[in-house]
DNA sequence: AGCACGCCGACT
DNA sequence: GTCGGCGTGCTC
């Protein structure tokens, strides 16, 4: 056949029907589908109106009986080339569906939306009859539909609860009730109005004057739009709400003037910038780079003046001034017109580095985060698509920023677990951003003081150029670390979880009039409380942890001492799940044997809070965990805080950790080091490490030395000891033997496969056949591929919100033939009617 | 995911 | 006899 063909791909479809589908354009939409725009097609035996993508236009096709095109999206939001082309890597590297590439590099406001409005059809005999048979809650909902005349969907769902659709389905079936689906172009498009003149000012004059020679119909009557006129002869341009308040016109005044073309309009894009208040500071020094730092620009710049996509690792140790060296860098890709994105770990963690790029480029500058509202999320998208900025920072999805001519792709502290999408798609960001660099003919710059094993590993073997910055900027050096035996503390009878050494060390910096920072991985107040005689710990009904607890306040030091602990802690507290987040009150006894002894055991930063404030008493404190940081810019604020000197100490998770530089910091505590070491995962001391590093760091950031108190019960753990001497080299080399010898990242890949359900046995017999299904191919047609195959297992937290979990973990090789195994067995899965369970499939999961 | 086709039990 | 249960399979 030939004329206009599409392939589309369907947005919101499971992913073993996800493939391309051809319709035919029909001739009126002839020029208006193209490669990367949206359209809506009839989609299965029901022909319902389905959004898709168009990814290629054919002239012609050898199927026929094809369905038709039914309509295109505006051609304002389309996908370009190299967007299209990312949505097919997204799709073969994470086995998503196209849709879910697509949701993920386009914002998700932007998309167009299918609404189903039902209505009622036109009364026949047939209809009547059939409406006569209708039970009474369908007969309910036919004749709401009859009294509105055309109701959508969602409205139907607010009245009569979800259970409506199948309700609906059935009415449509019998004819009686008619479905239609519309494509909405989501227009949340927002305009200023610019107004000006559009006539010389002599005319202007002229015509308000009551005394000038211009022929009497020229002149203005109408006072208000005579006072449009002085307005603007006054303040030149104006927008339309400015001038209404200085003139006291309204909109109809102005449109007659605009009629009369004595003045006209311009509608300009209204962009929502929720940065708009960090403008371009000149406060910010610019100081010449070091010997160093300009070393590791020259060989970096080398790179990216070659104009091919390349690599690069700068490691640099904390305090080494990495950020100055990037800003240098930025300047020259954006002195060449080129653009870049800068990609941060997490907005609200670092502030700072917002800070000084926005402060360096003001308005040059986009941001982009997780807490942007759509609208303001989707405004920021067209700034950036209409060239408005050359600079784009922002966390992991501002990877997908769509800038042209990109020079530059920055990663800042690129061995952070955020770079990894938990959701689906669930990319690596680095591998976006290597494909976009690839298309841009651009720099891939990876920056960290504790890089991730797998990019040292590629730095090591020469796939990244590897860029070394050994020493600190300044008059900064690396704090004395002390490490405390926290053993020994205990047999000298000390029970706190804070020991002398570090309390001395609080108790001296407070009165130097410096500042200190305390860590603590846990937050809540207590970890878990278990029954005394039968030894039950109290846990989550939804999930299968324990319950933490959480007080709703710190008791005084005469409140401890007054008696009854246990009492006042029930009585002022509540056990919450950190998974799902249920609360409960604490049982006044164990819900297994009826005993009334509780023991509460472990310790979070509330538990912390409490014992610096009985400790330290006159020290004032800022505690920072998830808990205290819910609002929007509570990160900032308590940020913001402790930089003016409100508090002295600084209580937080590993949200204290990043970044910051608080020149007045000459301490840091590390309540408990062990407590990540420990985890069920091969990366443990990996993350210990860089975790310790980065506390460390904090420390004589300024001009007065600094020190780390390091509180462990291993103090000969070598993580621990190279941490503190800062040693990445040696704890690479020592740890990467073991990686080697035991096979896991960066010598081999894994992909942990998960089965998710609410009926136990359906899960059990779906993983045995997932079992099965993985010894089968590997045996057969996949002989070739080399894997080791774990489980299927119970995942280690089996049960969350009342959802179990069975998972996979594999060892393999990910490459194209591994990918499309792990592709047939979700396909063999989704297809196979295992109603009640759900597969999805991690590569390189951050926490296994 | 939806939706149709199709093959078995409990009703007029 | 037929209405309707939901198992199986396809969607350009």
């Amino acid at each position: 056949m030939q004329g206009e063909f599409a392939e589309v791909y369907i947005i919101d479809i499971p992913y073993f029907a996800d493939k391309p589908y051809t319709y035919y354009v029909p001739f009126e939409l002839h020029g208006r589908v193209c490669a990367g725009a949206f359209v809506a097609v009839p989609f299965g035996a029901g022909n319902r109106r389905r959004a898709a993508v168009v990814v290629s236009l054919l002239t012609s096709c050898d199927m026929d009986n094809l369905k038709p095109v039914l309509a295109v999206g505006n051609g304002r939001l389309t996908l370009d080339e190299e967007l299209l082309g990312l949505c097919f890597f997204i799709k073969e590297q994470t086995l998503c569906t196209f849709g879910d590439a697509v949701r993920t590099v386009f914002p998700t406001a932007s998309l167009n939306k299918l609404t189903d409005y039902y209505m009622p059809a036109p009364v026949t005999e047939e209809t009547e009859k059939n409406a006569l048979k209708l039970n009474a809650k369908s007969l309910y909902i036919y004749n709401f539909i009859r009294s509105k005349g055309k109701v959508s969907f969602s409205r139907l769902k607010n009245e009569f609860g979800s259970e409506v659709a199948e309700l609906l389905s059935a009415l449509v079936k019998s004819g009686i009730v008619i479905r239609e689906t519309e494509l909405k172009e989501k227009n949340n498009d927002r305009y200023i109005t610019r107004v000006s003149l559009n006539i010389d000012r002599v005319y202007a004059e002229n015509i308000i004057s009551e005394t000038s020679d211009v022929p009497a119909k020229m002149r203005l009557k109408s006072k208000p739009q005579i006072e449009i006129i002085k307005t603007l002869l006054e303040n030149g341009e104006l927008t339309d709400k400015e001038l209404y308040e200085k003139s006291g016109a309204s909109a109809v005044q102005l449109n007659s003037l605009l009629k009369r073309e004595i003045i006209a309009v311009e509608k300009i894009d209204d962009y929502r910038n929720p940065y708009e208040n960090r403008t371009k500071r000149d406060d910010i020094p610019d100081t010449p780079l070091s010997e160093a730092q300009m070393r590791a620009y020259n060989e970096i710049a080398e790179l990216y003046n070659t104009h091919e996509p390349k690599a690069a690792l700068l490691h640099g140790v904390t305090g080494s001034g990495k950020t100055k060296v990037i800003k240098a860098l930025i300047d020259l890709v954006t002195s060449q017109s080129r653009t870049v994105i800068v990609l941060v770990p997490e907005i609200s963690l670092t502030p700072q580095t917002v800070d000084i790029f926005c402060g360096y480029y003001g308005d040059r500058v986009a941001v982009i985060h997780s807490n942007l509202s759509a609208g303001e999320r989707f405004d920021t998208w067209k700034r950036i698509r209409d060239g408005k900025v050359d600079i784009v920072i922002g966390t992991r999805s501002a990877v997908f920023a769509p800038l042209k001519n990109i020079g530059m792709i920055v990663i800042d502290e690129e061995q952070e677990h955020t770079y990894k999408s938990e959701l689906t798609p669930k990319y690596l960001t680095h591998d976006i951003v290597r494909y976009r660099c690839a298309a841009h003919n651009a720099v891939m710059l990876l920056s960290s003081a504790t890089p991730s094993f797998t990019s040292y590993y590629k730095a090591k073997q020469g796939i990244y150029h590897l860029v070394e910055l050994t020493e600190r900027y300044g008059n900064a050096r690396l704090p004395d670390v002390i490490i405390t035996d926290m053993r020994t503390e205990a047999q000298n009878g000390n029970t706190s979880p804070i020991s002398e050494t570090l309390l001395e060390t609080l108790t001296k910096v407070k009165e130097e009039g410096h500042q200190s920072i305390l860590f603590l991985n846990r937050r809540g107040y207590i970890s878990f409380v278990s029954c005394k005689s039968c030894g039950k710990v109290i846990e989550c009904p939804n999930c299968s942890v324990s319950l933490t607890y959480h007080t709703h306040r710190i008791f005084t030091e005469s409140e401890l001492a007054g008696g009854n602990i246990g009492k006042l802690r029930a009585s002022n507290g509540i056990l919450t799940c950190h998974y799902c987040g249920y609360r409960e009150k604490i049982p006044d006894k164990c819900p297994e044997c009826g005993s009334e002894q509780l023991s509460y055991f472990g310790f979070g930063t509330q538990r912390i809070e409490e014992e610096v404030a009985r400790l330290i008493p006159q020290s004032r404190l800022l505690r920072m965990d998830m808990d205290t940081t819910q609002s929007k810019f509570a990160h900032e604020n308590m940020l913001g805080q402790f930089r003016a000197g409100e508090a002295d100490i600084l209580l937080g998770t590993q949200m204290v950790t990043k970044g910051h530089d608080f020149p007045n910091v000459t301490a840091v505590g590390v309540i408990l080091a062990d407590s990540s070491l420990y985890v069920d995962d091969f990366r443990a001391a990996e993350h210990t490490f860089s975790m310790l590093t980065q506390v460390i760091g904090r420390a004589g950031r300024g001009n007065d030395p600094g020190v780390a108190v390091i509180q462990t019960y291993n103090p000969e753990s070598e993580t621990i000891t190279l941490a503190a001497r800062q040693d990445y080299a040696a704890f690479y080399s020592k740890e990467i033997k073991l990686r080697e010898a035991l096979v896991f990242p960066p010598f081999c890949d894994i992909a942990v496969v998960t089965l998710v359900g609410n009926d136990e046995a359906a899960l059990g017999l779906a993983s045995s056949k997932m079992a099965a299904a993985i010894k089968k191919r590997l045996e057969g047609e996949y002989r070739d591929l080399y894997m080791i195959v774990f489980g299927p297992f119970e995942a280690p937290v089996y049960k969350v919100q009342n959802q179990f979990r069975m998972r996979s973990v594999i060892k393999c090789r990910l490459g194209r033939r591994c990918r499309q195994f792990f592709s047939e067995i979700l396909n063999e899965f989704g297809s196979g009617g295992e109603k009640q369970v759900k597969m999805s499939v991690d590569f390189n999961p951050s926490s296994i």
